[in-house]
DNA sequence: CACATACTGATTGTATCCAATCTCAAGGAT
DNA sequence: ATCCTTGAGATTGGATACAATCAGTATGTG
């Protein structure tokens, strides 16, 4: 049962799906009288929801003209990059000591839904256990907001990323890095953490910034 | 003139001004009807313009509840000045080198903007005038992104922040601290203008620190 | 033909109204 | 006395209605 206790919380969340899959693309006009009766709620807790991505950057906002699908160039992708990379490092730097060998085994459990997605070819539930896997490990930093600024540089890339995990060849080399990252973190290694998650991120920009640099 | 093209906007600016000065305190409920009515709006983009606050984490959204302004323990705080750091830090390792001459002339003048306010004693004009320095210096990074995520860490505090620039021994340091930091930025020393950044940063951490810890 | 202007439909911005939910106090049961 | 239930008042959540603005087209003018 998905917990919803308003409208604009689901309306958010649907809206973050439509962008990540695509449903609505990147440059597009978000009509707002539509869109509210596709969704079955009024204007009311869409824009609010609308304001939420905005301040997420996934959307832009131009007064009296509405909101629009963010469209990245490869210089903003670039940059969410960027900032993606110092804001990972940080936590795993604060967060890497800190583990205990609880957490340890857990990340080893959501590994293990990863690769079970894996083998059976489920795109979606890999992408989904991926993010567990990884938020997971981010937030044994302890730090609330900067999790939260770390999922938003993700979010911010999710329109690109679609086609990643489709391909087999991808999902092996990614299983292998997650398995050398959980001896890193036996170790408590910060440094052999911080090196193998920019390796990760590595493999997702060129997936993305080929994306965009063939729209573009 | 100030140029508002939506009320919401107006809204957003008057409440950030409301939480900074103290006028809405940390911890208080805000309640939506009898504040825009204050404001002379209705309550659906004063509702909008707290959804925006609510990501720049300026209130607490409860559902059903309604929205608190934020009241950050010291462990909130140690987490928006770490943050703070390391996105700084960025800032000016990717902006410092980009500077031009003019870019330098452009601080300078800013600068002399806070001494004359100092002088005078305007605290308000030697916060707006302080604030401008710095951005000014992060935007050089050429990184809208990261001097946004910048400024809401400097948001995040502002409503405890209001005593520091009131001593005039803090508003001398201050001064100092700015032309060491115009030295850096002339040879270009990315490391001196992140060692003087982050001193700066110290005080303002000292005095926040202080206030919250005192209320708590 | 180029350019400015006025109009029209579409879309956004805001006010108002009512329903849903929460808080808190009063009363009753154990 | 403690706990649970119930209700009233206050507050938020959302739907609807209307005003303001914009984009694009048609019309007029040089």
């Amino acid at each position: 049962m998905s917990e919803t206790v308003t409208a604009q919380e689901g309306v958010l969340r649907e809206l973050r799906v439509m962008i990540a899959s695509g449903q609505l693309e990147p440059g597009q006009q978000v009509v707002q009288d539509a869109l509210a009766a596709s969704l079955g709620v009024s204007r009311v807790p869409l824009r609010e929801a609308l304001k939420v991505l905005e301040g997420e950057g996934q959307v832009i906002y131009h007064p009296h003209r509405g909101y629009f699908v963010a469209n990245l160039s490869v210089d903003d992708l670039v940059e969410v990059y960027r900032i993606r990379s110092i804001l990972e490092d940080e936590a795993l730097r604060v967060g890497v000591p800190l583990l205990t060998d609880e957490d340890i085994e857990y990340l080893e459990d959501i590994l293990s839904d990863v690769e079970a997605a894996a083998t059976s070819g489920d795109v979606s539930a890999v992408t989904a256990a991926n993010r567990r896997f990884h938020f997971a490990l981010f937030e044994a930093s302890n730090m609330p907001r900067l999790v939260r600024m770390i999922r938003n540089q993700w979010d911010a890339t999710d329109a690109y990323r679609g086609v990643y995990f489709a391909a087999p060849a991808n999902l092996k080399a990614m299983n292998a890095e997650h398995r050398n990252m959980i001896v890193a973190l036996r170790n408590r290694d910060v440094a052999e953490s911080i090196a193998l998650q920019a390796a990760h991120r590595e493999n997702s920009v060129a997936v993305v910034s080929q994306v965009i640099s063939k729209a573009e």
